[in-house]
DNA sequence: TTGCTGTAGTTAGAAGCTATAACCAATCAG
DNA sequence: CTGATTGGTTATAGCTTCTAACTACAGCAA
């Protein structure tokens, strides 16, 4: 037996379970998180409501499972493009236009946050490999001294940046990496930019290079 | 007649009304939009159900009416916090307190939008009516010539400023006033920050001090 | 005061949703 | 071949939004 690998009904549950996603993200694109229907995705797939019970145990289940995936997505290409050499306004454009192809997908992770929920912590695991990413890409290598009194602040707390040894202004600018990026992301995805006429783009080009290494903070 | 003013059944049709947004807004805080039911919300006034469509029309309309309020509210927050003399970090440190007093508030205006849903025009005109605020905090008075790309751009794309003749580099300086505060808030009352231990309004005042008018952008 | 009209409320019910229960058929393992 | 597991079914409870039809009351005019 060569390496027996999935059995064939562990193959098929895991064809269904993804069918099941590939619909999911189709309907959220279209409508939003709340429009999501287990029976509607059921009977695209021709299969009669309860059914869906056997992959996901509760729509919260599935929506979960579709979060995890975007984490992984978005981890995984800031991670290629990192990688690929790209610099902090490389990355930013990687990330723009990841989540300008499915806004929905973007404000899944970074959208409104429903006040019960507890995202699995795997989850944040990803968070946590992301920002890796990005205080690397910072300019994690040099040495600096903090320059601001957040910067004296981060020395105190920064425990969320696991092991990482890079000064605190190198930890702070790659927050400010992420919030400024997130910042313009979020409201252009979301609308609050339509009828203002300005290229977005230029906007989040301009936030972020004001953060290269080099330059000034 | 002295001046008539509304009627006995025209002040009980606005007091329910209120009553009904109050208790939506007490929903939606606990549980988020999504978990927000008429239903719900008419068995504690001690009505039955269907009675409430006589107030507002669907739950679309009531939830259009609280987003009403919630522009409305922070418009009057700005607002009276410029006119009380504040910079701009008086003003982010308003808003963030704006913020955090109702994050399911916040997100309402700025978090996950519905894909279908257009917010009626009165909403833009707030927004309009808080970015000139912001154009006057970000020093509207003073001439100064545009000193990035971005600058130029806005150049030949201000007409979103309405008439205001702040010079472009101004206009910039609100933008990223407000994608910068937008950017830290909403991570922030997302429970992006949980774990990392820093304090989030710091990064908020820095995010924004850079923008004051005399420093460098 | 009488009588009309419009409004606020009721119950009943359609259509949709999530989710559970109970059952059937096919498949895989020993 | 037998027996357990799995994937599917239908029925059903309980929730939702929202419409329809009806009742009762408040306020206004003659």
């Amino acid at each position: 037996m060569t390496d027996a690998g999935p059995s064939s009904r562990e193959r098929y549950r895991a064809q269904v379970r993804a069918e099941i996603k590939q619909h999911a993200w189709e309907q959220i694109a279209e409508a939003g998180v709340p429009a999501l229907s287990l029976n509607a995705i059921a009977k695209r797939l021709g299969m009669s409501g309860p059914a869906l019970y056997r992959y996901f145990a509760s729509r919260d289940e599935l929506i979960t499972a579709l979060i995890r995936d975007a984490y992984r997505s978005v981890a995984d290409t800031v991670r290629a493009a990192h990688d690929g050499g790209a610099d902090l306004a490389g990355l930013a454009r990687v990330i723009r236009d990841w989540a300008r192809k499915d806004p929905q997908r973007y404000f899944l992770i970074y959208g409104t946050p429903v006040p019960g929920y507890r995202a699995p912590d795997d989850t944040t695991a990803i968070s946590h490999e992301v920002m890796a990413v990005l205080i690397e890409a910072c300019g994690a290598r040099q040495a600096e001294a903090p320059a601001t009194p957040f910067d004296t602040h981060l020395e105190d707390h920064r425990e969320w940046a696991g092991d990482h040894p890079a000064p605190a202004a190198v930890l702070h600018r790659a927050l400010s990496f992420w919030t400024r990026l997130h910042g313009v992301l979020s409201l252009e995805l979301a609308g609050h930019f339509a009828g203002m006429r300005f290229d977005p783009g230029l906007l989040a080009d301009e936030e972020v290079a004001g953060l290269a290494p080099g330059s000034e903070g």
